[in-house]
DNA sequence: TGTGCCGGGTG
DNA sequence: CACCCGGCACA
């Protein structure tokens, strides 16, 4: 016995550094690098954003584009007016991409001006025109911006947050949205008005693309469906124009408390009756520790953490998209708090939409963080005052504010891991690097595993012993001079089956 | 420190 | 599978 003993005890200590048993053993666990198979992931990011601004469009036809720039934004959310993102935010929803391609091409106004005019004055005419919309809504487009100015500061002091001074990357995308307006604007099909309307055989093809003439195109417009799509028939978004333009729209300028309605009117002239005006102002939260600065922009808030946090002071352009694991999107409801209530009701952008992520949870519990999260009002949001946060963390490996919130998930400032701490301290998580979300070379997929494991408690995440049974045992009942009367369970050291609690 | 019992070894 | 025990967590 005691020779076997002896014989054991080494085995028995290396088993127990291999095995995942209890937490002290976890805390040894290494973290797996936040640059993983970025590739992959990419990719599958990218279909990601399409879906998701896919879903935000119907869910602005929904809100009758309440939302304004605000529920614009959400596919973009968390993505820094960065390059890199620049790209991005060009990228147009699955169906598009496809449609752009063969339909833009055939569709196109001019083109189809030149399917119905023969004449070489009418080309000449049609040219002029072109030129003359383009200069009419250059003018425009630069009015809608200083309103959108004029509306952010409103909207900004309307609530206590300070708005965060338009960086130079965001008057770089105003430049990059107006140049896709205009871009769009000169070979959409139909802004204000069609020169030509396309003959029944282009209208089915219109349909085959997703586009299909509305119930007002006797007042000269276009409404454009996704296929799938039939529950708001007259909303008239044309191709590439109000809906582009809210595509396009960078995440650095969250809320500029415009309706989009009011945006379609600045931009096409036209009278679109007015909906109920979204009250979400979308601010970004740093997560840092015993920071939480909130600023008003993606950009603004990654400045704050490279510089104050990542030290990148001279770096200042320079990203890689780590701040973005460092801040988190909040939604102020500016409402009452039943408006509040009712914007956290599933109908959310991020929320409702199965066909964006069609690999939920269940599927694919790493990809859910973000809703996991929202869904089950973090702790942000439960410690949020007198508004109401709506959490979104579109950010891989962000789940919950770095903050000292027992059962959060953390990254470690250099970056270079993460952990999932339910103290203070950091406990190190292994995870496989997966889905770096947009251009960053992290993954996004990590964050949302390790999310799922925060969403029930350690005890079963860590899949700890069962509280110890507090009835009598045999050991008490019978003692150990009468061990043998004690159950088998009892004799073997294993729970006891006599006196079940 | 005693107790409950998990995890794993041995035969 | 029965049996045993190291060792951990908890009271």
């Amino acid at each position: 016995m005691q020779a076997r003993r002896l014989a054991k005890r080494p085995s028995v200590g290396s088993r127990r550094l291999g095995s995942c048993g209890p937490p002290k053993a976890e805390s040894g666990w290494r973290p797996a690098r936040r640059e993983g198979s970025a590739a992959a992931v990419e990719e599958e990011d990218e279909d990601e954003d399409a879906a998701v601004v896919e879903v935000d469009e119907e869910e602005e036809d929904e809100e009758g584009g309440g939302g304004g720039a605000a529920s614009g934004s959400p596919p973009l959310r968390g993505k820094g007016p960065k390059a890199a993102n620049i790209k991005r935010e060009m990228t147009f929803p699955a169906f598009q991409q496809e449609d752009v391609k063969s339909d833009i091409s055939q569709k196109l106004p001019d083109q189809q001006f030149l399917l119905f005019t023969t004449k070489e004055e009418d080309l000449k005419t049609a040219e002029t025109k072109k030129l003359s919309r383009v200069h009419e809504y250059e003018k425009e487009n630069t009015r809608s911006v200083c309103l959108l100015e004029q509306k952010r500061k409103v909207v900004s002091s309307n609530i206590d947050v300070p708005p965060a001074r338009k960086s130079s990357e965001e008057l770089d995308m105003d430049k990059v949205t107006a140049a896709m307006v205009l871009t769009s604007l000169s070979t959409s099909p139909l802004v204000r008005s069609p020169p030509v309307r396309p003959n029944e055989s282009l209208n089915g093809s219109w349909k085959e693309g997703g586009f299909v003439p509305s119930s007002t195109s006797s007042s000269g417009y276009w409404s454009w469906n996704a296929p799938s799509d039939q529950s708001n028939p007259s909303t008239p978004s044309p191709p590439l124009s109000a809906d582009s333009f809210k595509a396009f729209r960078t995440p650095s300028q969250p809320d500029d408390g415009i309706d989009e309605a009011e945006t379609s009117n600045l931009l096409f002239d036209e009278p679109i009756p007015r909906k109920r005006k979204n009250s979400m102002k979308v601010m970004f939260k740093c997560l840092w520790k015993n920071c939480g600065k909130v600023l008003s922009t993606a950009a603004g808030i990654q400045k704050h953490i490279r510089t104050v946090h990542l030290g990148r002071v001279g770096e200042s352009d320079y990203s890689d998209g780590e701040e973005d694991f460092y801040y988190t999107e909040i939604r102020l409801n500016t409402d009452s708090v039943a408006d509040g209530l009712s914007s956290l009701s599933p109908v959310s952008p991020s929320l409702a939409s199965p066909p964006s992520f069609p690999t939920q949870d269940a599927i694919r519990p790493e990809t859910s963080c973000a809703k996991t999260e929202t869904k089950l009002m973090t702790p942000l949001s439960r410690s949020a005052p007198t508004n109401l946060y709506l959490v979104h963390t579109d950010h891989a490996y962000q789940a919950t504010p770095p903050v000292n919130i027992p059962g959060s998930t953390k990254f470690t400032p250099n970056g270079s891991s993460f952990s999932i701490s339910w103290q203070s301290p950091p406990v190190t998580f292994t995870g496989i690097p997966v889905s770096p979300t947009h251009n960053r070379p992290a993954g996004s997929g990590e964050q949302k595993q390790a999310h799922t494991v925060l969403s029930s408690p350690p005890r079963v995440a860590f899949g700890l012993r069962k509280p110890r049974g507090e009835g009598k045992k045999c050991r008490k009942v019978y003692g150990m001079e009468n061990r043998d009367m004690w159950c088998t369970a009892c004799r073997w050291k294993k729970a006891c089956q006599r006196f079940i609690d």
